[in-house]
DNA sequence: CCTACCGATCGGTAGG
DNA sequence: CCTACCGATCGGTAGG
């Protein structure tokens, strides 16, 4: 709690100059990263069970049992890549939730839609994105535990839909279920993972238009073109 | 064409009693059909590649080799799989295409978007529906020759959604551009094999329900409600 | 469709 | 993090 602290080799973590190991997070020049990614790579393009611990030792550079000395199993190198996955996800979709209710004035449940349509296209498929999509789609690969330990995140990633999804079915812009709205939308946005290509096509902003388009009906009840509507034959 | 086609025994398909084996269908008691379901249903469970060959002759009560007596390979058992899939979820979509049609009064757009997407339920939830998941969600598994001629019958699946959308984007009911639009669509209902459970909550036709109100939006720019749109402050 | 089997590969480890 | 290796498993086949 002093500067001591400074003169002495034993502050616990981050140390600079090379890096020390720690029980915690041996780290040995950091190789662990490179494994992570080069695992997320593979995993994704060939799935978890096709994909040899062979495979992603000689695509970050090592011999075939090193991976072992970073991670304790195959199953421990998957889970780790969908939790850097969902952590990283967690974090884009922050800053744009921030980001659009800096600007109060415009932050309208559409404008919040919207961000957090932009915001997941951008974690399926900006850069770096494939520890997202072999969350998506090897999680039933995962061990029992793992995959109780993940679902916590996954409702938090989900939960924060809710509050634009809900004041869009008040005021009669979504139409279906709020509950069912969100399964539907989420799915719609992450079965893209199977056909976009960034080199051709829409762009990612052009995808979010289109989806926002799709899903939300801009003339709600609570418009003012709702006075129009009112007067049913029923009336 | 005439009725000797009765009395001779050269009728080239489908004898009656026990079959027979042909060059071409070698069926020997007809296992064939139960080493395809058990494969489906352990592709759809395992995925492809975490599957053995085993585990399917197994589940077919079979010894380790026959499997490969009925096919010539792993991959071949997995196109077969695939392959069965788009004809059967092909045929039910037809048949939904023709009730639809049958009655031309009530053949709006709508009415076939939503018969469009029950059958599409149908064909991912409905009994015996392991073939259609496993094709969605073990594409990267198929050999290049595989996937191409597969691709036929995915595009035929596809195309039948065009008349309705098409309508409904004419009609301002379907907001987004139309090819973006039925990816979209596909993808929400397609990715409801990653949660929906048949033994609770909604029901195939409460799901159909909620999809086709969230992407049609009622108040399009042909209906009787346009002209009061149509007079925007603009005019 | 079964029996018996082969060659190859794979996850993981010991020991340094 | 490498070397050398083990035990188990897997797709596929011959021969009946």
């Amino acid at each position: 709690m002093t500067d001591a602290a400074i003169a002495t080799p034993i502050e616990p973590k981050r140390a600079r100059g090379r890096p020390r190991k720690t029980v915690d997070e041996r780290d040995d020049g950091n190789r662990r990263p490179e494994l992570l990614k080069a695992a997320a790579l593979l995993f994704r393009r060939q799935g978890f069970a096709a994909t040899t611990t062979r495979d992603i030792a000689a695509a970050a550079g090592m011999q075939s049992g090193s991976p072992f000395y970073h991670f304790k199993s195959k199953h421990a190198l998957l889970y780790a890549v969908m939790e850097e996955g969902m952590h990283s996800a967690l974090a884009r979709q922050a800053a744009a939730i921030e980001v659009s209710a800096r600007d109060s004035k415009a932050n309208t449940p559409q404008v919040q839609l919207r961000c957090l349509v932009r915001a997941h296209f951008d974690v399926l498929h900006g850069p770096g994105s494939d520890f997202i999509p072999v969350m998506l789609y090897e999680h039933r690969s995962l061990l029992v535990r793992q995959r109780t330990a993940l679902a916590q995140l996954q409702v938090q990633y989900e939960s924060a839909w809710s509050p634009a999804l809900e004041a869009l079915h008040a005021s009669g812009q979504l139409r279906a279920p709020v509950k069912l709205a969100r399964l539907l939308i989420l799915g719609a946005l992450s079965w893209s993972v199977q056909w976009f290509d960034r080199k051709k096509g829409a762009s990612l902003d052009e995808l979010a238009d289109a989806a926002c388009a799709l899903f939300v009906n801009p003339c709600g009840t609570d418009q003012e073109l709702r006075s129009n509507f009112a007067r049913s034959p029923t009336d």
